[in-house]
DNA sequence: CCCAATTTGTTCGTATGTATC
DNA sequence: AGATACATACGAACAAATTGG
């Protein structure tokens, strides 16, 4: 940073940093590792290789940020007391301005979850990709930081779900209304009507919020009377 | 993770590791450097040393999210897209919960800025405590994520009006307004009116967002009227 | 297709710094 | 004060990967 460097420009070799710090060769290699842990460079071997300056992808980014939140459990109601924040404003703010590609794009994820899920790896499944639907609306929009927040609180909701078997007790209701808001959101935006975008995905993320809850409160009911847990 | 282990537990030793792993000593430190960067875990010297299981603070994830920031180039209107959906629900969800020691911290906060300004480091030292007050009001939720995203935001948007200079345009406005509304706000708060608490934080961003977007345009304007710039 | 040069990756042995008992 | 148990650092040699001739 202090010599402007760019991504692409690369990181003097190895060799002149131990003569240029004057250190040896693995402790050199350690400090690279640091800046590599975190995704600001890459190294590659052979001749043209070297150590390059990289910006830090998205996945890095989640990843890192995901380590943080790994420490903190957190519960639905905290994720969704965001998503009923942001994801309204992310639709208002791409209605009118989505191509009918992109448009049609969000119609093919709702294909993937068109059919009532009929066992519970069906439904798994299903809940994954329904959170992808989000993932793919963020990734249209023009705000970095929205984008990144979205995707990465879906991507965290997917885990939760997972690893806490949320998808577990089957609920149709979830997925009926969870296809109904999504189309009279895409409906909304093809219309570009913002204010009406808006309120579908609110009135969509008030009633996952719901359901979620009962999720998450169905599961720990189960563990709990499961006989010899507690 | 796959052995279960817990914050302050201690890896094994360098010794041990070589020898269950099969690899030099280089090769694992380099390996328990890469974990160290993420803040997983910490290593310390001497007897009853080691490394151990740290869970990631917030500095770090931060520090680290940060990173990722640093290469997207955020606007005004991004950060304030973002602020202008959290921040409210912030301000409703603590009202009527919040101590009367709590009430009077952020009233502590306040009285680092009552003055107006007199000179341009003094604008910039308002600034950055006036993003203060909004950290301090977060770190008062129950809520980890939420309490997480809106510091870093407010972090950020202090070095970008620091690293921009959006504070040298002199806006008495900005101070005044600001002020008013953060009071306002302590009042709501203190008499339990969760919906007055965010509208009254989501006219103080509004607000901010406009006259923040001000100072924007006319640094921009400035760089752009210097003879040799362009 | 192979060979040579270049650069990171890995190993081993040794020495040093640091904190605890 | 000294022994012990750690991480930290150094240096030389060797291995692997990639590029270009």
């Amino acid at each position: 940073m202090a010599e402007g460097c760019q991504p692409g420009d690369r990181l003097p070799s190895e060799a002149e940093m131990i003569d240029r710090f004057g250190m040896a060769k693995g402790t050199i290699r350690e400090a690279i590792r640091i800046l590599e842990a975190q995704g600001l460079v890459r190294s590659r071997t052979g001749p043209g290789g070297g150590v390059f300056i990289h910006p830090v992808s998205e996945e890095r980014a989640a990843a890192l940020l995901g380590n943080y939140f790994y420490f903190q459990q957190l519960s639905i109601d905290d994720i969704y007391q965001i998503r009923e924040a942001l994801e309204p404003e992310l639709a208002a703010s791409l209605a009118g301005r989505l191509s009918e590609a992109q448009l049609s794009a969000l119609e093919a994820v709702m294909a993937d979850y068109a059919e009532p899920a009929r066992t519970a790896e069906e439904e798994r499944a299903q809940h994954i990709a329904s959170l992808r639907f989000h993932a793919v609306l963020a990734e249209m929009s023009g705000n970095p930081l929205l984008r990144f927040l979205i995707r990465f609180i879906a991507n965290m909701l997917s885990e939760i779900t997972v690893s806490r078997q949320l998808y577990a007790p089957p609920n149709p209701e979830l997925w009926k209304s969870g296809m109904d808001y999504q189309s009279r959101l895409v409906a909304a935006l093809r219309a570009g009507d913002g204010d009406a975008a808006r309120e579908v995905l609110r009135g969509h993320m008030k009633n996952a919020h719901r359901l979620m809850g009962l999720q998450e409160a169905a599961v720990t009911q189960r563990f709990l009377s499961e006989p010899g847990i507690i």
